[in-house]
DNA sequence: TTTTTGCTTGACGTTTACGTAAAGGGAAAT
DNA sequence: ATTTCCCTTTACGTAAACGTCAAGCAAAAA
């Protein structure tokens, strides 16, 4: 039984996401996500998490916050007209090569890790993870 | 013939890199760059130009540039002492952890876009002008 | 020689993404 | 009843990463 889902606090959520309570409500000005009010607190539910992960995730990536938000708003876009549609196929595109291109300067960047990992363990004569015998 | 290797102007360097004289002035102050001075004028050689493209990737990466800084100091370390070395090798480890937990965020991202964008085509199925079948 | 072009160094302005301090409401524990 | 929490809003502060003048030098073009 029970329909009703859990909510959370604030600091629930702050603690849990490894964030301050200011940056919560920061992302909550800027349209990021929208929490339940009760009088005057803050509930969270469920899709709060859910979008706040996207906001953090974005974040990661290294996206700022006025991409973030399209990013995020693309999740619950109303199917709408053919245009908007488009419109919308347009950007997942956009946002598809862009993480194909951070995609690729990861491998170049690892690989070139790899490449300095490889002179570093040589010159110190350290044998390479797991194979010092 | 010609050992001797093309230089560039601060202008060159800012059109190629797509950045502002602005930015590379300020990457010089911050040490991420360090091309050469003819008296008032700075030189780049081709060793600026690589370190440049390191630090535009890591942007892209969204490191920010203390973390980029780090990278960069990594790729022309002197061998020096074990325990030098030892230390490049945890900073190392650090790194890659992070680009993987990127790559792993751009992966979950892209199969994300995939579900939204196939929701939105077949919505578009039935959108009265995308028809298209 | 004068002008133009390209580069230089300050120095202050701006935006983003929050931090932090002030002042207080409301409920719950003491 | 009063203290203690947790939460609230308002508002100003700040660090990072540049942008934007302003003023000037120096070689090259006119």
């Amino acid at each position: 039984m029970s329909g009703i889902e859990r909510t959370w606090s604030i600091a629930e959520i702050a603690l849990e996401f490894g964030v301050t309570h200011r940056t919560i409500r920061f992302y909550e000005d800027q349209g990021l996500i929208t929490p339940e009010r009760k009088g005057t607190q803050r509930i969270f539910h469920p899709r709060d998490r859910v979008r706040l992960e996207l906001v953090l995730r974005g974040k990661r990536l290294g996206f700022d916050l006025s991409q973030i938000r399209r990013i995020v708003d693309m999740y619950d876009q109303p199917p709408g007209e053919a245009g908007q549609l488009r419109y919308l196929l347009e950007r997942i595109a956009a946002r598809r090569a862009e993480l194909e291109q951070r995609r690729h300067d990861i491998e170049v960047t690892l690989a070139e890790l790899d490449e300095v990992e490889r002179r570093c363990r040589a010159d110190a004569e350290i044998a390479p993870k797991g194979r010092r015998k």
